[in-house]
DNA sequence: GTGGTCTAGACCACG
DNA sequence: GTGGTCTAGACCACT
């Protein structure tokens, strides 16, 4: 089930994007299971299929995903096995811009700590 | 101190945000301290005055910056004293995004916590 | 239908702004309404695409339109819900100098209550 | 006495224009009553004397004030008696669009009045 | 000298 | 098609 938000600014791709990857973290999608067609998707989430098909070639690319021509789309066998070097910095880059946001708003390392502890829960 | 990087892809007026609130998170740079005028800055990095224009205007409006029409621009005194909700919604959702991205390659509450506890002390 | 002066000495973005602004407020347009692009609103009125970014920009800022990139623009669902304390403040002092001109023209309170009553009629 | 802030984005010219006014309106300043050279009034508020000069400049303008050569700079004996339309156009102008962003922020007419009303009695 | 505004034209990402 | 970003260069108001 995605859900598409126009008002976030967030591309809607990356939003299929990371709709389906939570999804995997969280089990209800599973290695093996079939995902929708990238036409099917884009009916059931009112955009273009270009949009859809532009986020399921990213999750390929991130081999979250595989596409077997003729058979279809389902989740990949090994996921997040090969701890990509390159992605990883990618993730401290990213979350590290956000902790000097905080401390800025005077967040301490405890203060920090506890909310990204509690984003964790509530995953 | 900004340095630019052309690869990233992050616009340069972000990156000019993020580095001058990363000075002054790091108390490089001081309440009152006056920054280079926008001719300056832009000499030194290399860019069209406009775009370092386009930074320190965002600065202002976030009030991490003041700026005195014909005299220069220079730190506020009060940062982040307000706490804005939006702003703390934004970050949260950005670092919650992050946190799927590790918890897909494998990485336990604990690890997690253990990584931005390092990025945190390596402000 | 924007109308732009280039006597008043006011930036035409400005000009925009208040104008989008005073449509809004006279439900000539009403959320969910589409504006024109950028695009089509620079060769409506005569000026730059930029010139209208940073006028819609800034009514972005300002929670009154929302954009979705790549679809376009239109006016948003709630809008001055927030009532920010700063915007009041602003709002006040330029009110309050206008007070000061006014008594010395010679308006005592009644002459000046009658005087924005009407105004505020004649919106 | 007069009181330079930084913050507000306002030329300082028009501070200086704004306050002397507002000190006439109070009776502070009457007509016949000197105020300090412009270099005198500079030193004291700690500006150029360019940007002094401009107020007066202004003031004079205005009919607010009048400058003998060789004596000094006085408060004018008639103020406010020629009601000037053009200034009186420039006022509603600028409190019109003042309205309409109380308007849109949810203010009744009897919000505005009452506002209005307590901004007046303030003076 | 400073920042603010605007023009003219370009390239890119998104849908 | 859309908006977002950037360059190059200009003019203006303020100090």
């Amino acid at each position: 089930m995605i859900i598409i938000s126009y008002q976030s600014g967030q591309p809607i791709y990356e939003q299929i994007v990371e709709q389906i990857k939570f999804h995997v973290m969280k089990e209800y999608l599973k290695p093996g299971d079939f995902i929708p067609s990238v036409r099917k998707m884009a009916l059931e989430i009112g955009v273009t299929p270009n949009t859809v098909a532009k986020a399921y070639q990213e999750l390929e690319r991130q081999g979250v995903i595989q596409t077997i021509p003729g058979k279809g789309t389902f989740i990949a066998e090994k996921i997040g096995s090969h701890m990509d070097k390159v992605q990883l910095e990618k993730i401290e880059n990213t979350v590290r811009s956000q902790l000097v946001e905080l401390r800025l708003l005077g967040y301490s390392k405890e203060d920090t700590l506890k909310l990204v502890g509690r984003l964790y829960e509530g995953l």
